[in-house]
DNA sequence: TGTTCTAGAGAACGTTGTTCTACAGAGTTC
DNA sequence: GAACTCTGTAGAACAACGTTCTCTAGAACA
């Protein structure tokens, strides 16, 4: 007896996208980046391969809200740069707060850095990092403002994003052999970090 | 009438492995990380496709093999930790090398860091980076050794390593746009960034 | 010349990203 | 309720990829 057609499943034309980038990030932070496949996604959807095209034009489109998204996240998690009383302060809090998500959401941390290469039009990298960028300048600015720091706003805040994201990036590859086979804290190692950064502003 | 099947080259088997070296490297550093397939290689190189597996084992084995031998030129590029007199010129020297390098071989750069996942054995990345961390370790412990920084120099050298591929790294996915926009050379700002470093190990 | 080693040629397989066609679910209009 | 429109699903097809396998033949050696 052939069994009847498998009975078709449509989901609603405003929940594909979101279904899809909900299904997307669950695959990533389960398996990582190679195995979010079309046909991967679509399936943890629920919804047809073809959603994706229909929604985000392509894999890339896809790889590209997906990373948008996690940007969204890392500057919700980092925080503000309004002035406050302990700029200071609130500059070490925002900087760990931006290896806390980056230590929780490895592969996403990944894909928003180098996940989509894009040579035609801008990475979202590019689009979306400059916002904890400007979190970071507004930090440094309160700072100078008040004349904790002497420096120049947007190019030490340049300096600081190198480091830490170099920090975060380096401590995903797994590159704090050496600094842990000496018996170095990585969190510990990253605080010595900022406060050398900060030493080196003033 | 039919052609002669073409005539059968063979390449002499201790230069197999060299050829697909050679080979993908000029395909890596030509069109990027993904134009680097296992017959894209081959073809480059002349040799048949399965030369990867007879002696690379799979692609992944290649681009191990790609990203060792960079890493041996970054540690070449980057020179020594030897005692000098001016060990914080040195210093500026060897950074300045770092990123020169891999503003000259970005693709090579991107392959270092991020190019190949390796979960069961350590990446590349872990095994060889760490030279390059060591000339760091070397040269900040002669400027200990004489007084001019006070520090420990593992942390710091991993601190410094943290910084210098931040922002080669951002640099190369092209994450100084606002620096830019404010006027601010990306040059300028890594041996900024140096003079922040070292102002704040002393 | 015969034998051994091993690289090249080519095919095959499963998977992937993408495109296309046909079908059908859902909503709207008459 | 029937017809029409919009659009998501199912499925097929294609080229390309990484990988594995088989057969052939080039190279070296005895």
């Amino acid at each position: 007896m052939t069994p009847p057609p498998a009975a078709r499943h449509r989901t609603a034309s405003e929940q594909v996208g979101s279904a899809l980038l909900d299904a997307a990030q669950a695959v990533l932070d389960r398996e990582g980046l190679s195995a979010v496949s079309v046909r991967a996604v679509a399936s943890e959807a629920g919804v047809a391969p073809m959603g994706v095209y229909n929604r985000f034009q392509n894999k890339d489109g896809l790889l590209i809200a997906l990373a948008t998204r996690a940007f969204g996240a890392l500057k919700d998690a980092v925080g503000t740069g309004d002035p406050v009383e302990d700029p200071l302060g609130r500059f070490r809090e925002g900087c760990r707060a931006y290896r806390t998500f980056a230590l929780r959401y490895p592969q996403q941390y990944r894909l928003m850095f180098t996940g989509v290469e894009s040579l035609a039009s801008p990475s979202p990298a590019a689009e979306h990092g400059s916002a904890t960028l400007q979190v970071l300048v507004d930090t440094i600015d309160v700072a100078v403002q008040q004349g904790i720091l002497r420096t120049e706003p947007v190019q030490a805040a340049q300096v600081v994003w190198n480091a830490i994201h170099g920090a975060v990036s380096l401590e995903l590859a797994n590159l704090h052999v050496t600094l842990k086979r000496h018996g170095f804290d990585p969190a510990e190692t990253y605080d010595r970090m900022l406060e050398v950064l900060i030493d080196g502003l003033r």
